[in-house]
DNA sequence: TTAATGTCTTTTATCGTGAAAAAACAGTTT
DNA sequence: AAACTGTTTTTTCACGATAAAAGACATTAA
């Protein structure tokens, strides 16, 4: 088995949901840009619609014949990337497992363990560098520097200094700047969930994220917006193993934004610079409270 | 042809260099970690000394026979790394042809006029991408973005914000740091190549790298740190290919090294800012006007 | 008994290969 | 002619295989 057919089968999904809607399918190209994927891709699931009964299909005419059922649809797993695959093992072991600082790890065993070849592991890791938590020795194997209270220190460091400089880019985005709708449309939403804040708080992360990042594209500065990436990759990670005091902590977040948000909003660069402050401070101490003591420890 | 041996190719060019200096070799692995080699190429290197006539080996004794001849040396071009090689010839094409923004990348076009693998191109822009020069389409080509003035703007930004506060931890680091004592043998480099910059101004480039990474390091943050590779990278191809008043920029730069450095001594953090400022301040200005106006240009 | 050498095993680096997916080309339909 | 469908070519993605290099283990010398 050479590569999985992913992009078919997902792509496969997503269409399933488009028959729901409408009774007949657009043409080919059409159905390419919905989906995201080529047209050779588009044709793979006409095909297979068409031999399951879900459409008839001729040239140009595609009519929906029935409604997808449940096992229409390819199981979800088997929609995944294989770098998600393998981040998702990745991170597994490296939040679960004893992952101690200094530590080393091994392609082979890694591949075998995950059930994946050698090459994609290592694009994995080259790819996952990036973010700080391992490094590579020459012509040998890679060694985890662990996620410790410095990464996280060194980490929100950064965070701060990009975030309080496109804070302050976007206070001055002028008025007829699309930003400004994108930001009324996430203080609804930041509304809605304060509101139903009581079920709903795990619905925070996403939003934060979207938040963020639309902050630090005020910024026009591709290595600044590049670094949200290893910020959400962080906080992803983060909201998935530390689930003390949850809504709580949300719930002041939820607030925070608000607060960020009006102060964007009156465009007075001095409340901007203390409600991103105050934000990202909370934000820091929540992060650090959930990395365990210093370990051991290694050298510089 | 899997796999080059540059690494032994490199580390016996090395060793024939020490032959020099003495009369018998040390322990194998003595060897390796001066070579910074694994024990097996030191045998190896070690097998071909003995096979060429360089030494008499015999267990612990290894003599010097004879003083290496120029041709006991391997061809300098055959101890360069794959991921060398492929960053060579990419970054030609990049800088010669007209590499316009928007153009697409090809791994197996550059694969082929390169003669290596697939897999090492990939790994090659996967790590090259960081630099924020080209960017992925999902299961699709990379993008060119191009080596542009607001490429060198965002590059420029992001420097100075991390070298003013590099800087400022640098003239807070306590008397006794090491550093200081980097700093004199810098300083010293600086004035000597100062007092023969008419012969050596091409010396610059290399000692700039030098003394920037020295500062950065004093920030303690990994992602500072890295960031100077971006920075490096960019401005080791800039010098090639800007030949235009190299001498004359280079002794304006080191005078201003100077003077960064005297300021960061004073460990008044006034100065420090002012004579940090001043000098990424012109080194921006070189940058920039080595740059051709602004192309037709692409969407955000 | 410590530190080296000799030998064997494992891992990394790189290629060629083949299926999945994209892209290009050619022919049709409106 | 413009936009679509049908067909072919090219490229990306991922694997297994193999030489180079590292690393581990066993043995021997000091």
């Amino acid at each position: 088995m050479s590569k999985s057919n992913n992009v078919y089968k997902d792509a496969y999904n997503r269409c399933l949901r488009l028959l729901d809607e409408t009774r007949s399918l657009p043409s080919e190209p059409e159905l390419g840009a919905l989906l995201g994927v080529s047209r050779t891709t588009v044709r793979s699931i006409l095909t297979r619609m068409e031999e399951t009964g879900l459409i008839a299909w001729n040239k140009r005419a595609k009519t929906v014949l029935r409604d997808p059922h449940p096992d229409d649809f390819f199981p979800e797993e088997e929609t995944d990337t294989l770098a998600e695959i393998i981040e998702r093992s990745f991170m597994r072991r490296l939040l679960a497992g004893g992952a101690e600082a200094g530590m080393q790890i091994n392609e082979l065993e890694l591949a075998r363990e995950i059930g994946v070849g050698t090459t994609s592991v290592r694009e994995f890791l080259i790819r996952f560098s990036r973010f700080g938590l391992i490094e590579k020795r020459r012509n040998s194997h890679w060694v985890l520097k662990g996620f410790t209270r410095a990464f996280a220190l060194e980490l929100t460091e950064i965070r701060e200094m990009f975030e309080l400089r496109s804070a302050a880019a976007f206070a001055a985005l002028p008025q007829d700047s699309a930003v400004w709708a994108d930001l009324d449309r996430l203080e609804a939403e930041h509304r809605l969930l304060a509101s139903e804040i009581a079920t709903r708080f795990n619905e925070f992360s996403e939003l934060d994220e979207r938040f963020h990042r639309l902050i630090h594209r005020a910024s026009r500065n591709r290595f600044i917006v590049d670094f949200y990436d290893v910020i959400a990759m962080i906080f992803h990670y983060h909201y998935q193993w530390n689930k003390a005091q949850e809504r709580e902590r949300n719930e002041v977040a939820v607030g925070e934004h608000l607060a960020y948000i009006e102060a964007l909003k009156s465009r007075d660069l001095g409340k901007v610079d203390a409600a991103c402050r105050k934000h990202l401070k909370s934000a820091r101490q929540t992060l650090l409270t959930s990395i365990p003591e210093n370990r051991p420890s290694q050298k510089p």
